[in-house]
DNA sequence: AATGAATGAGTCTTCATTCAT
DNA sequence: CATGAATGAAGACTCATTCAT
């Protein structure tokens, strides 16, 4: 009941702003430092200071520091959906095979240059809604879509899309990973073009190409 | 708690055990306590309870709490890969299709039956000598193996064994992980003969019997 | 959320009223979540929400949260107060027993049923201008003229009429704290007639007419 | 997971202490903040300072604050009890009035002494186990036996004893109170002789020797 | 080998109050 | 009169780890 007192500080600050503004660079803070450090390892009191807003600032747009780590991981997944998406559609529509491609080559490049982000919202993630909660994975959907549509136009054959989507996304997530935990440290230098060309292989023998 | 009070308590304990067995111990109880509550949920405090030995016993065995997790994570993968070990060897050495099936059957059972164990072996682990540490995956190295041989035998064809086998590795974990995620509460009721049967049909294609 | 949307929502809101209102708008809103939930449990937060108003319209009215309570314990006491006078008022002027009767039973009714909100304004009131300062209860002083009168009408005797006010309202309260403490659920199954008598009885005595 | 780094600091330093010690090292630092800032004003930082020990100290005694202040509590009426008792018992057993006058007196010195210590205690103790916890007041009844067996030995009658004794207790309390408030700053020069004399005379007509 | 009292840095979260609009 | 975004000090509590016995 005793807080009144203050100290001066910075002069001319544009103390309000829109509150999406706001969330979006507690959000950016957020993901800089996820990324840098790991999510467990990051305060929310590093959050606010690299966002530049004051602690009681964080709670006004999230209530906790999970609920960051959701919207992070919205975030991530619409962006990701949308690089994908964008990637196929430079295929002609009929063009199953090169749309195939381009999902994949879209999802590795994505992917290997966000590996940090990717890695922490899609493990470090535990916790709320119980166990073992159906992420409703998004990107797996999409590729789904892909597979089904693919398979009724006769591009391929897929049984059962969404198994095959799933099967594949995860067969994709784990070649990326090993591939980044065999380059020590330079991350970079993991070959794309090779990876991509087994990748592909690997997709066409799924699909029923190869 | 008095320093005078301590004959009258339980008088006939085997104060002191092989390391051996008091390690056995605290890992059994430490892999209890984070099946049931997950890792980060889980405190020293608790183990050592669990475990009945006093809180420095617990660093007279392990340096730290994640070496706790690292050792966990070590038996776990060895029985997983006894396992599928033996479930291999009750074919003939020829059968290649045989073994690669029986593989996968293995490998369903284990997991659907040790879930939150997998989990937190595999997925709430993370730290220690840096981000991305090479897993070093065992069972997938076992897997590549088998491939490697069948190729050579002819009985299949798969270009990169090491590949094929972290991505068909990587796609029955995320399968498993969604069929999971799907059936509620029932967890049990996974239709294990539907999802290995799929599961066998995508190894086919991988391996290129498709 | 955003500046836009302002028009849009609820149309025709009085948004400005008389200090006076406002003031005892906000009062009704904290009267009632500090019955429901305690003072320290209710933020200014909650109370401008309840008072459909905005933060900052809080300390138009009051200089903080202490204020409010001050506020809140001079019109409660004042509504006692009131009502006391009323109910002895209701006895002829020289019916001296029947006035302190008057003025016991109306204070038994008035505090059982309005407990939390009396223990609210008098127990968990503390701080401001250092500890302990004087009440100045304005009950007692109302029972010690009462006191005062009747001695010198020759009604009953009371030496120092301040003294025994103070002792007669405690100890009016604690027996009446004591009853509701005593009927554990059940607040409202006190049986008001027969602490009633039982208080009757005590005062008597303690005018010097047991 | 990472909280190895340690500052050499005090060399000798008796680290460890029994239970019962440090408990009462704590309540006592506690109770000496409690009564110089009030509960609410004092953390638990400041008492683990006060006494000595670490913070986590603190709760390897007390689950949480309030538990701290719950022991307080029971240790002070346990020897404001005592107190009691003990001032009764200097006075034969069959001199009733003397044995009432005895615990009155000492009722009002252990008070006066200890003003701040009682109002935190009984006032500024609010939640846990519900609103109005019977809080089983045994000073009151130890009053009370004391009226019930004078009225039993014929010394004075007291119809409703446990009635009695809170309503009177409530009025000492009261009373003290008053006074105290009264006494602008000089606390210690409230006239313990009138007031005696004049509770005396209040407690002499509620037994019915008025 | 074993003990368990002690440590203390670190974490998240709350909330009374201010002030630019 | 009114708003509500922003503040930031303060608080309670946790828990991996150490070390004297």
């Amino acid at each position: 009941m005793t807080r009144a007192k203050k100290t001066a500080k910075a002069a001319a600050r544009p103390r309000t702003k829109p509150a999406e503004v706001r969330r979006e660079e507690l959000l950016d803070a957020a993901e800089r430092l996820f990324r840098e450090q790991g999510v467990a390892a990051t305060s929310v009191d590093e959050i606010v200071v690299a966002a530049g807003v004051a602690k009681g600032t964080f709670y006004l747009h999230f209530e906790a520091k999970e609920k960051l780590l959701s919207a992070l991981q919205q975030r991530f997944v619409a962006s990701f959906h949308a690089a994908l998406e964008a990637a196929m559609n430079r295929r002609r529509a009929a063009d199953w095979q090169g749309r195939l491609h381009a999902w994949l080559a879209a999802a590795v490049d994505f992917y290997l240059d966000r590996t940090e982000l990717h890695d922490i919202v899609f493990h470090e993630f535990r916790a709320e809604e119980g166990p073992r909660a159906k992420h409703e994975n998004p990107i797996a959907e999409q590729l789904a879509e892909l597979l089904g549509a693919g398979t009724r136009a006769g591009a391929w054959s897929v049984a059962v899309p969404h198994f095959s989507a799933i099967a594949l996304f995860s067969a994709l997530h784990g070649a990326l990973d090993d591939a980044l935990a065999s380059s020590p440290s330079a991350r970079k230098a993991v070959n794309r073009k090779q990876l991509t060309r087994a990748l592909d292989a690997f997709f066409q023998r799924a699909v029923g190409l190869g």
